[in-house]
DNA sequence: TTGTATGCGTTATCAG
DNA sequence: CTGATAACGCATACAA
């Protein structure tokens, strides 16, 4: 029994076929692959082709994915695993990976995969077949990848597979040195409390850079939330010879800074500057705006795709990319108290 | 020629099939299918089973879900399809559905079909097959659905379609009476410039509410963006006779509004309230904290996802269903100057 | 220029 | 309890 063709008439759906345009134009199956893969060119009359474009045209005719992607071996669909599909940032990488496959004519499949949790079920089903590559976001790929599977990482810089991520050295050193000419000397870091290279990258551009001052570092771990970060600031604001100025992984943390700062009755800049990462949206409704360090993430994510989409063509890829990044100055830093 | 296996071997890919399987447990190809499909209960001898099943383990099988969805029919994956990848509350949503997703074995593909584009190529494809169903989030479904393919939308409420939304007419109302009570008469309203079903449901909401107190609606409409709705708040606080409170669509649009009150050297709440819509993080972040309409978005998805599954399985579908919300009352909204 | 034949890896029927 | 065998719909080598 064919199962597939029954469900589907089960749902009224009376799937139309190659075969069924080659019925109607009276021509063999294979003549209207050819002709509506387009690999017919100057094999095919003319007439015929047109014949069968008409035909599939009034059919409706669609050619069915599964059998494509069994036939050739690709599915034309790259997963895309983010540790957190609510952040902004992510859905602006998403969005620029989007519009690159699309050219491309590849689908974006989403999978969220929180940080907390091993990579398990959901990437396993992409794994098996209907994704062709991965883009993995801020999260490790798995260490096992049968058949040479493509991958490529964003914002990390492992060994052994290509990657695109930000200038966040370049990223964190305009941001001590913008402090650092304001006078600032206790600058603390509100940051990742994962570890990825990302971070690290700036956590040693950020010591390095208070290393030259002859200051002491001043960090807080928090999780991506407003409270967290909350709490992270309070850390460092509540110590003894508390900091004048924080920096910040992101932009959400550094509205966990506002907050931490508001309710200690701190004003930003007058009492504590504070600089962000990623220049969100929000970052300009904050108040006062905040200073932070914009990213272009669109063209992260198409960059990224791209990269794979070579890889996954077999071409040799990049073995890594790195993405300038800009301060924007706003209101949130100022002169030391 | 296969050309898949020769692309694949040409990525240095050596797929094990159920073929391989069955040669090293020693036994029929279609023994392993039934193991491992979980379908040989009482059929196959509990030795053969545990033979195939290690054999499967030690080459890595994966079963090809290309094959397995040509055969059944089912690709076991949706599509979602959101007007803007980038918005916090469809991360949220999306979230919610991609959890649900995961546990009922499916995954989700993401399009973003910004609103000023035609629903094309992208969407095109999936619908070729890819997914055996689709959530469209704030987005017209297509009108031809060939063979009755599975939809359900998400905060609207077409004739004919599965649908799942917030009661924005219930959040609406809160923030009206809220306000009134609050002494509020001149009331404006920044509303999204598109004409979905849930914004006009808030409308008709809306200008009920001031018709009961005598009052014009002041309505402006904008795009899902800071600016541009500072720039209609603006149209609004500029004209004579001024709102004294201004409720949004969205706490995006509410951003817009912090914005433009900013510009105008209004103060929040004491010159002007805003009452936002959906309860997004940055609320609580704003300066002051916004009072809005808290919705749980990661439910929607969830139940959206549910409803199209069933869907999918041919059960008898909810017809529509409404999620309730809630009025969070901050510090945005005060009584009138 | 077109048609025939074959196989991609599964699932599912049916015979043994 | 297990093994042949036949599709699923498409792409392509090869024959005509």
């Amino acid at each position: 029994m064919q199962a597939g063709r029954l469900a589907r008439i089960a749902r009224g759906e009376p799937r139309v076929t190659s075969v069924d345009v080659a019925r109607a134009a009276g021509v063999s199956q294979s003549t209207v692959s050819l002709v509506l893969s387009g690999k017919g060119q100057g094999r095919i009359s003319a007439r015929t082709e047109e014949t069968v474009r008409r035909a599939a045209e009034e059919l409706g005719y669609r050619p069915n994915a599964a059998a494509r992607a069994l036939r050739t071996g690709a599915a034309r669909t790259v997963g895309f695993v983010v540790p957190d599909v609510t952040h902004p940032f992510f859905g602006k990488t998403m969005r620029g990976a989007q519009e690159a496959a699309w050219s491309a004519g590849y689908s974006i499949a989403l999978v969220d995969v929180p940080l907390d949790r091993p990579l398990d079920a959901p990437l396993e089903a992409l794994r098996a077949g209907p994704a062709d590559g991965f883009l993995y976001f801020s999260v490790e790929p798995p260490a096992s990848r049968p058949g040479g599977e493509s991958v490529v990482v964003i914002e990390a810089d492992p060994e052994g597979v290509p990657w695109v991520r930000l200038d966040v050295e370049a990223g964190t050193d305009a941001m001590m040195d913008h402090l650092i000419e304001l006078g600032h000397r206790r600058i603390g870091r509100v940051g990742s409390q994962v570890q990825y290279p990302t971070f690290q990258l700036r956590d040693a551009r950020y010591r390095a850079a208070l290393e030259r001052i002859g200051e002491p570092p001043r960090f807080a771990g928090s999780g991506f939330s407003f409270d967290d970060a909350a709490r992270a600031a309070g850390l460092l604001l509540d110590a003894g010879d508390s900091p004048t100025a924080i920096i910040c992984d992101d932009d959400l943390l550094a509205g966990g800074v506002y907050l931490a700062a508001r309710s200690r009755g701190l004003r930003i800049p007058e009492d504590l500057s504070v600089v962000g990462f990623d220049d969100l949206d929000f970052a300009r409704v904050l108040w006062p705006p905040l200073t932070t360090v914009r990213a272009e993430a669109e063209r992260l994510g198409a960059v990224a795709f791209e990269t794979l989409a070579a890889a996954i063509a077999g071409e040799p890829a990049e073995a890594g990319q790195v993405l300038p990044v800009s301060l924007v100055v706003r209101g949130s830093t100022g002169p030391v108290p």
